[in-house]
DNA sequence: CACTAATCGAGACGGTACGTCTAGTCTTAGA
DNA sequence: TCTAAGACTAGACGTACCGTCTCGATTAGTG
């Protein structure tokens, strides 16, 4: 390749980009990923099947995935559509709970074997890593930050408190359960993880 | 052979088992394991390669541990040590705090990225799921259980409170940072959820 | 898809068959076969050894050859090259002599024992023994055939002679020595049966 | 180990060889092998199966064979028992063709198969093909030798021809047919050979 | 008749190769 | 030019046997 031709694509990829890229193929990919995931979960799928049941080259699917666990994080998260939105009605307790059992109830699904999956596969897989945070963990704490700040400047939460940390004290629990198979996760569970975090687990000292 | 001895021979066969595994293999094996686990990590590690640098036959691994997570685990584990008990001081957030900053530490280092590695890979293989659940999971929240407990006795915790989702909240931020990658690890965060678990998010209402 | 190129799609792949198959591959492989059998023999030759050798992949020697014998035998007898044609002198003793002759001196050579790892070898690979067949023997037995009906032809064979039987006869020993290992395989031996075979071990009765 | 006491082993496992071996073992051991062969046939059988099948110990077994094949050909050898001995009726014609029919008949039964791969793992087994040519081989040319010297010393044969070449003609021709898989061995051709081998393929010439 | 050493069954061991699978790259024909 | 198809190199998988090596538990013959 010439050193025109080189700096032609570059030039191209990154600002004309024309992306010829067909959506047919993009699609019957997701597709592919999905239903292999649904039937023999994440584990069991290879770049290979889902080429062969997508009737794509596997060419295409490196061409614009860099993993495994990236096609399958898309497809995943174009099907989840997980409410990122919190109703704010005012009475903190009953929002929260609201929102962390719904997120409680897809981890219980099917799909959540799914998510740990691909949570777990991110600890080896860099990029599936990245999609996860800028896709996933991401979005959900901007949401949960904005309807916590607003808490808190209603006067909901305590002055001093660091939100971040609220967040983790309020969903890690969800998580923690997901990945370390300890006991089942249900709307209970979520109920009362929202509920100590509220009130603390010491006894008022004053 | 007398029918006596055809018992005998089976009684002694299924019962006393001299188990006549070689304890060298088995060292050469963990030892082999660990040093690849930190040379390469988790994901480049192979079977065939323990099984080389140890010295080893792969059926030899193969005939003791179901998985390679199996053997990194316990070999990880062997080498780890991480404290399990509780310093009971009677100060119950300051022996919290140490507690959860010691883990925290530990999920910091380097053999924090094996730990996630480790769980992650246990989303994918139930045998190495059971081996954490049993060695790593349950130990741990068995001794915390019984800490909170002996709190919960002297009137330090709340009386209604369910110490499981208790431990939840304190322990599960740690894996959360650990496998989401959203932020690191570090010992003021480990202090900050202590702290704001003990107390609660909310303003106190009365 | 329309049913047209459908169609069109199943009939290629069954009739044309392009056979993508690389030379360079093939050729490769023989070419480290024939050098490990000069070198180690049959015996100790594995398809992991031909692939490391080749430089090819395990999946490209699968793909082409149904076993290790089958490609052994594509190199030897690639390399072999024994002629099939005879000389028709008209001298029946001698042009046959010389036949039988120049296939003892393959067997008795370094091929020789090759050929008898191959045979061997056939007797519980049926790939091998059909190529064996297909490719050494019913050639051999082809040429044999047409010249012995020529000699039939000119009234120098008994005319209710079985020439298949003929055929038997003169090159089985051949084969005999080869395999059994009773005695070596030289010109004399070779001359001896031809000689005998043609006059008959019986005194003539009339 | 003193030098004397050296000397003594040496000699007492030379000379005295108490051979404490246990007949039992060696029964379990040939009928294990006869029973795989039959059901599995030469190939599938490894020594592993022998040695389960038997009861016995795999040391047991490579204490008194040197492979695989030694055990196997010695329990078909035990239990085959071809004749070896020819009826000498004055009609040499007619004794040869019985002699050279039964034969036929084992190599054509289930059995046969079982010969020509012994004949085939001899090819790479020395030890096998020791065993073939000392208990196989040899006898029966001894046998054939005798028969043949006879008929010649009445006259029956050319005076100038080498006996070893006439037992070749005769019966390398079934060997051949029982390896090559040219063609199926058969009474009618067991007759044509010898027929053909005593009257000679030439025309006679004078 | 007890002793003692070879033999036995069992099966773990270090190895080697098997035949399969998938990764990720490369080649080719066709749209 | 990009795609699908799929051949390619590479190398791990988990299994099967190899032949060697303990390990106690039988056996014989000897002392």
């Amino acid at each position: 390749m010439s050193r025109q031709d080189e700096t032609y694509r570059l030039l191209s990829s990154l600002v004309l980009r024309p992306s010829r890229r067909r959506e047919s193929s993009r699609r019957a990919t997701l597709d592919a990923a999905l239903a292999l995931l649904r039937a023999d979960g994440y584990g069991a799928m290879t770049i290979e099947r889902i080429a062969a049941r997508a009737g794509v080259g596997k060419q295409t699917i490196y061409r614009w995935w860099p993993s495994k666990g990236a096609v399958v994080f898309e497809a995943l998260l174009e099907d989840l559509r997980v409410s990122l939105t919190f109703d704010d009605t005012g009475d903190l307790r009953a929002d929260l709970t609201t929102q962390v059992t719904s997120l409680s109830r897809v981890f219980a699904s099917p799909d959540g074997r799914h998510m740990a999956a691909l949570i777990g596969g991110a600890q080896g897989d860099p990029d599936l890593a990245q999609a996860l945070l800028e896709h996933w963990v991401r979005p959900r704490r901007r949401y949960a930050m904005a309807f916590l700040q607003q808490a808190k400047d209603r006067g909901q939460l305590r002055p001093d408190l660091d939100l971040e940390v609220g967040i983790d004290i309020i969903w890690a629990p969800l998580y923690y359960r997901l990945l370390l198979h300890y006991a089942p996760l249900d709307e209970a569970h979520a109920a009362a993880v929202v509920d100590a975090a509220l009130t603390g687990l010491a006894v008022r000292s004053d």
